[in-house]
DNA sequence: CGAAGAGTTGATACACCTCAAGTCTTGTGG
DNA sequence: CCACAAGACTTGAGGTGTATCAACTCTTCG
């Protein structure tokens, strides 16, 4: 069940502020000013933050934990848009377009996040206009994460996904150890294969074939190691 | 060759400005100041715009044409992103990113457009924030059709993504008439099919399935009757 | 420790890709 | 305006890789 915290033990409300790209240019006064209208909100693992059926006109702002974004569409085949973590924000279509939300977004991890109501923002927008130029570099990002992935799922061989999948992977999540790059998996196998248009038979497959090769070892269902050499 | 022309017989500066949504909040005084700064181009059906090769560090804004905007692989796939019309706009990477252009735009007709240099925009920006807000709302357009191409191509079945394609381009550039919609194809089989993620072929083979079905009339190459009763 | 859920592996089917040959458009030049 | 050549498109045959269905194994967590 979601918690709202306006003034909550889990968060320093000054800090957190830091973190966000969209805020970063906002002097100590404006920041303040910024943290007088979020609204913090909690959700545990597996609860489903946003879906058609509980649309929110707001933005969402990461402050700590992992979410998974999703389209699902009507033969209930899930398609993984993005995988956002802190900093990052999410339900701009709601803010900007008439567009109704047609994402499901769920907590891979326990996550706390900022809200900030459309007309609240809006107002923001407005007043401190630096805001909306921090918000077109961010839009614009996720703009050229979203071309990769057309490119990729469009013109890309499987093998070729994997291996970019790895590397996304390993920056991400991974630690570096002595034998080779420590992935701690945010999916189950069925996710990776939503991720990457594929079914979670091939993705094992394929994981089987990487360890074969050398280039990885599967440790249980939630670690993969990359060992040297390959990246 | 691009035709540099700040004084053209081919445009008249204030109209091309009433169709872009990014300065359709501003007055006419603030329009006239946005005209001193763009420099209009024109490009010969099938000329480069932009390349890796040919950086341009400026927003782009189409004014009359069509332009398709192309991803290359290392193996020289292309992937079709986005296929543009009067009013859009492209080269946003540049502006607001540090991203070195990996696209390539190629004009599909005889194309004008507006160029506004990144440090003069960033200036617009400065003076004129509304400008940020519709770009923002432009932006998150954008995405949410990207988002909704990755459904696509990660999720849904190839004759699905046919009739998705069929029904865009109606809408796009289709013209109703008694026997059904007419479709002037802007894209060659090939380019379909670098749009949807398939090969010329198969394009080929599913088009002539939909007109086995009654679906569709193939009019020589380059137009479409989609008959009645079918979107 | 045990049960439920997640993952793996195998056999088979089928859809798309590839390669190749042939046909049709289209636009140009006579 | 017609003929023709080049390019675009279509069609066929065969191969490949991923999806599907099913049985089984392994992790994980209560």
């Amino acid at each position: 069940m979601a918690v709202s915290c306006q003034q909550c033990e889990f968060c320093n409300h000054h800090s957190c502020m830091h973190r966000v790209p969209i805020f970063s240019s906002l002097t100590n006064e404006e920041m303040k000013q910024v943290q007088q209208i979020i609204v913090h909100r909690y959700y545990k693992k597996g609860e489903y933050i946003l879906s058609p059926l509980k649309p929110m006109h707001c933005l969402f702002i990461l402050n700590e934990g992992k979410v998974k974004v999703v389209r699902v569409n009507q033969s209930g085949k899930e398609q993984i848009l993005y995988l956002l973590s802190i900093g990052d924000f999410f339900g701009e279509t709601a803010l900007f377009t008439g567009i109704p939300s047609d994402i499901v977004v769920e907590a891979l991890e326990d996550t706390r996040l900022c809200t900030i109501s459309k007309a609240q923002f809006s107002a923001l927008l407005k007043q401190l206009p630096d805001i909306a130029l921090k918000v077109c570099e961010e839009l614009t990002h996720r703009l050229h994460r979203m071309e990769t992935m057309v490119e990729s799922l469009g013109s890309k061989p499987v093998d070729e996904r994997m291996d970019d999948l790895l590397k996304e992977f390993s920056k991400k999540y991974g630690k570096y150890t002595s034998e080779g790059i420590l992935i701690q998996l945010p999916l189950s196998r069925e996710e990776l294969a939503n991720y990457l248009g594929l079914t979670r038979e091939t993705v094992s497959r394929k994981l089987a074939k990487l360890q074969n090769e050398g280039v990885l070892k599967l440790m249980g269902h939630k670690q993969i190691l990359l060992i040297h050499r390959k990246k």
